[in-house]
DNA sequence: TTATATACTATCGTTTACAATACTATTGGA
DNA sequence: TCCAATAGTATTGTAAACGATAGTATATAA
């Protein structure tokens, strides 16, 4: 019944480098991660060449995943603000680790 | 002539995830990180589901990048052996890293 | 002679990620 | 009355990633 599993499946680092990866997601948290809270509006000027339909689901996916939220006030037009999670704030130190390496591996 | 650079542009980040990122280099680095060199023939077999071809790409684009190195042997039939480079191996405390993010964050 | 083992490359098909464009709802103000 | 402003959704198209299959070279062994 209890599977023994291994090591390798254990490794959280596939699923981390989901939860950040592709085109806009580093840049968005960025973003909120540097500069806190901003709106949808905002976000779509500062992430230079993202499109409507892409910013929207970019953000989802960072919300579902926990690393940012969402709150909607009941406003017209509508306000949409978007702010970095604790979880979504703590992976500065996991960036870090990433530019220590590129300093030790690959930096001139 | 001098551009100057926002510190958005300096982080390694998103050149980090495009090496390590895909639906196979993590894999192929594990097992060369934790079991050391191997032949390519292991490697397909332990990367299960792998094509021989995608194999042949990854590994090329993770030798590359700096993270494995690569040695022919001049045999018949062929031996080709992959083994992580010091940089590849250094990876191991940014893999760290992420792993620490999952428990503060994830981890049940 | 034929088969075997190994590490490839070439070609083509599919699936996923991303892009472009148009459309929606709401309400205060000109 | 009609438009501006905001944050979306829906639809369709394209590009990139990935998968499946077949073919290549060559010394050795049967």
């Amino acid at each position: 019944m209890d599977e023994q599993k291994s090591i390798v499946d254990l490794c959280p680092a596939p699923r981390v480098i989901e939860m950040i990866g592709g085109k806009w997601k580093l840049r968005i948290l960025q973003i909120l991660i540097f500069q806190g809270t901003k709106r949808f509006g905002e976000l779509r000027r500062q992430v230079a060449g993202i499109t409507q339909t892409m910013l929207t689901k970019q953000l989802r996916a960072l919300e579902d995943d926990g690393l940012i939220s969402r709150k909607v006030y009941a406003e017209v037009p509508p306000r949409v603000e978007y702010s970095p999670t604790n979880s979504g704030m703590d992976l500065m130190k996991m960036f870090e680790a990433m530019h220590q390496w590129w300093e030790r591996n690959q930096a001139s």
